[in-house]
DNA sequence: ACTCAAACTTAGCATACACTAACTTTTATC
DNA sequence: GATAAAAGTTAGTGTATGCTAAGTTTGAGT
C-alpha cells in the first residue's frame, strides 16, 4: 500500500462497483454507435450521419461530434461529406456489442417480457452484463422450457 | 403532425429507445445517491460528504456539487459543513430504487452469478429495468426451483 | 481557550454529450 | 450545366460529471 488505506473495506467494494458502472458508461456511447454503424452498412450499404443521426435519436450535429470521438479512438474512419466506415477496432467492437446485446434481449424475451420493453430495456442493460451474467443468460437460454 | 414526419417507423422506435436510455442516465446518479444516504443514515445515523465520496469513490468536491444539484432537484436539504438529509420526495426515491436494486441484484443471483458480480452487474442494470421487467424478475423469483 | 487535523467548500479546469443556427458541399433534377 | 434540396460541417452554447488545488469551518484533544 503506498499510502494509508484504511478504510471500511465494505465501501472500497462499493465503490469498486461503482467505478465499474462509470467506465460502463464512457464506452457505451461508442459501442452502440459502432453497433449501428454496422447494422446500416450491412442493410443499405453505407452508414451516413442523418441516418444515424435518425436512428439514435439525435441531430446531425451531434453525430459528427461524435464521429469525430470514435475516429479519434480509432473505431471509424470518415473523410469529409463522405460515408463512414468501421476500422477493424471498430468492427471487432460492433461484433462483440451486437452477440451481447442479442443475448440480454433474447434472454427477456425468454423470461416473459413484452417484446417492445425487452427492446427498450436490452438497449441499456447490455451495457452492464459481465461476462459471468452473459453466460448465465445463456445457460438460462439453453434450458429447456419447463 | 406538426410536420412531415415520414421517416422509417422503425427507426423512430429505435430513437425513441435510445431516448430513454438517455434519460435513465439522468435520473441514474441522483438514484444512487439518495439510496446511498438512506443507507448511510439507516447504519451510522447520519450521511456526511466524506462518507459519500468513500462509497462512491469519488473526491469530496464531487459529492459535494452533486450534492447542490440533488438539494436544487428537491431531494435532500443541507446546511453548510453539516451532514444531509432526505426530503419526502428524496426518502421515496430512496425507497423505490433500493427495492428494485435488490429485485436485480436477488434474480442474478438466483439465476446463478457469483454474488460479487450479481452485485457490480445490477448496479450497473437497475437503472434500466422498465416494471414490466422488474415484475418477469419477480415472477422468476416466486417461481420454485426446478 | 488553543491548536490542528479532519471535514467541507470553492474556484478553476476538463471531457462527454447534447442542442441551435449558420455555413459549405454534394447530389439530384430539370 | 444551373439550381435547389439534402447532407454534412462548424461555431457557439449549456448541463452533467468528474478532477485538483486552495481555502474555510468545525470539532477533538490538550
Ligand atoms: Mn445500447
Ligand atoms: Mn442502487
Ligand atoms: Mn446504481
Ligand atoms: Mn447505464
Amino acid at each position: 500500500m503506498t499510502a494509508a488505506d484504511d478504510r471500511d473495506p465494505e465501501a472500497k467494494r462499493h465503490a469498486e462497483r461503482f467505478q465499474r458502472v462509470r467506465e460502463a458508461h464512457q464506452t457505451e456511447v461508442a459501442e452502440d454507435y459502432v453497433e449501428l454503424i454496422a447494422q446500416l452498412i450491412e442493410k443499405t450499404g453505407e452508414a451516413r450521419v442523418v441516418e444515424l443521426a435518425d436512428w439514435l435519436g439525435v441531430t446531425n450535429a451531434t453525430v459528427n461530434n461524435t464521429i469525430q470521438r470514435l475516429q479519434r479512438d480509432g473505431l471509424v474512419t470518415s473523410k469529409p461529406y463522405r460515408s463512414i466506415f468501421l476500422t477493424d477496432k471498430g468492427r471487432g467492437l460492433a461484433e462483440a456489442s451486437r452477440r451481447r446485446h442479442e443475448i440480454v434481449r433474447d434472454f427477456l424475451l425468454a423470461l416473459g417480457v413484452d417484446s417492445e420493453t425487452a427492446e427498450t430495456d436490452s438497449e441499456g442493460i447490455e451495457h452492464h452484463v459481465s461476462d459471468a451474467t452473459v453466460q448465465a443468460f445463456r445457460r438460462f437460454l439453453a434450458k429447456p422450457k419447463s
